[in-house]
DNA sequence: CGCACCGTTATTGTATACAAACGCCGGGTC
DNA sequence: GACCCGGCGTTTGTATACAATAACGGTGCG
């Protein structure tokens, strides 16, 4: 998309991301359009394109507020996220290359490295959304990467990440490497059960998290 | 979305639904909106939802084209969209309400009568989407049915069913109820592997068509 | 005092005009 | 003869002006 259509949505997926427009902030057109530096043609398709990843949600059919998800929206997004990513990964057990194979190993090592001593979750964060990434592509389903890509919510990713304590990012790396394992073996349906349960751990700790946050900020 | 924008969607879904704009045929944005009575602007509005749900394709971030489904594709979508179906129907199965199973059994008795004697397609097509559509709804999961509408296209579904004996006709009423069945009975996991095992069927009855269509007419 | 209706205003939807990008075709040169 | 380059036409992207619609507030009546 041409300059500055894709300027604003990336600004405008950027300030949701980072919370600066918070959930269930109203969007207005104008308002967008004029901290964007461009009109409004620009931003409406800007937020019919994050309507559509549902970081936006429109009421009758025209205003546009920032996508508010309750825990059992979250609960949802996680269930199928793992169903899919589980589907993901056992096609991509079928079908990965040695490249791929040792692409994703080094990705693995960096996540390693970037937990040993003081954790530096920039760098964790980056090597595991690559890892995720690059098994989506050896999968070669563009209709499933579409469709995974409206449901990994970076925002939830991170305030799942950003709380690991050590013996977690420890584990998620230990997981990784046993996809890893049973990706070099081809072996499908263990590629989908690991990847299945290293999901479904990841929605449990976000669980934690947010009990623990809507406990201390009762809003 | 109001009057010109959900006109244009319309009347451009529904030439590609009816092949009057065949797969593969360049979308003219100023040609479409002379052809539907509106300006460019709701004409563009159309081709992004159009987009969203896969029924267009753009290159280069510019020109759109109807979508051309592979085969690959097609059974891509068959693949996910068994896993998806197959998780609404588990998830209904906990939560759906006598007045849910009386309404599906309505529609199932009406498709019985649609397929008994001479068969009427149009009515079989109605109900069974009828059908599938207040499963998805008792499933009650918002995300879940979004997803669902960007696989569920239509004119695969009823190429099949169009090319379906009565035979076919006959066994899917089965299978519709069996999943009654399995609904009525709470059991979540018998639900869905009788709406994989019902998709994965469609799936390869479609298959059949194809051949004998591509056979017929090698272009 | 509350509810309802109307007018005002804020916000989005639509149209049109203009600019930029892309592809295509033709001419020139190596 | 083939390839590259440049201008022209087509098509999309962007901006702005205007129309319609929905929210909000105030006022009047019950």
């Amino acid at each position: 998309m041409s300059k500055a259509s894709e300027r604003a949505y990336t600004l405008i997926r950027a300030r949701i991301l980072s919370g600066a427009l918070p959930p269930g902030a109203p969007l207005k057109e104008e308002e967008l359009a004029e901290s964007c530096g461009v009109s409004r043609t620009p931003v409406r398709d800007a937020l019919r394109r994050l309507e559509a990843e549902m970081h936006v949600e429109r009421i009758g059919g025209s205003r546009s507020f920032v996508a508010d998800w309750s825990m059992d929206d979250i609960d949802d997004m996680f269930t199928l996220r793992g169903m899919l990513e589980g589907h993901a990964a056992a096609r991509a057990a079928r079908r990965i290359d040695p490249a791929g194979l040792a692409a994703l190993a080094a990705h693995n090592q960096a996540i390693a490295a970037a937990i040993t001593g003081e954790p530096d979750l920039d760098a964790f964060l980056f090597h595991n959304r690559a890892f995720h990434a690059l098994i989506l592509e050896a999968a070669g389903s563009e209709r499933l990467t579409s469709m995974l890509s409206r449901l990994i919510q970076q925002p939830v990713i991170q305030r799942t990440a950003r709380h690991y304590d050590h013996a977690q990012l420890m584990r998620s790396h230990a997981e990784h490497d046993e996809l890893l394992a049973a990706l070099g073996k081809r072996d499908s349906e263990w590629a989908r059960a690991v990847m299945t349960g290293h999901i479904r751990r990841a929605f449990h700790a976000y669980a934690e998290t947010y009990e623990e946050q809507s406990a201390a900020r009762p809003d």
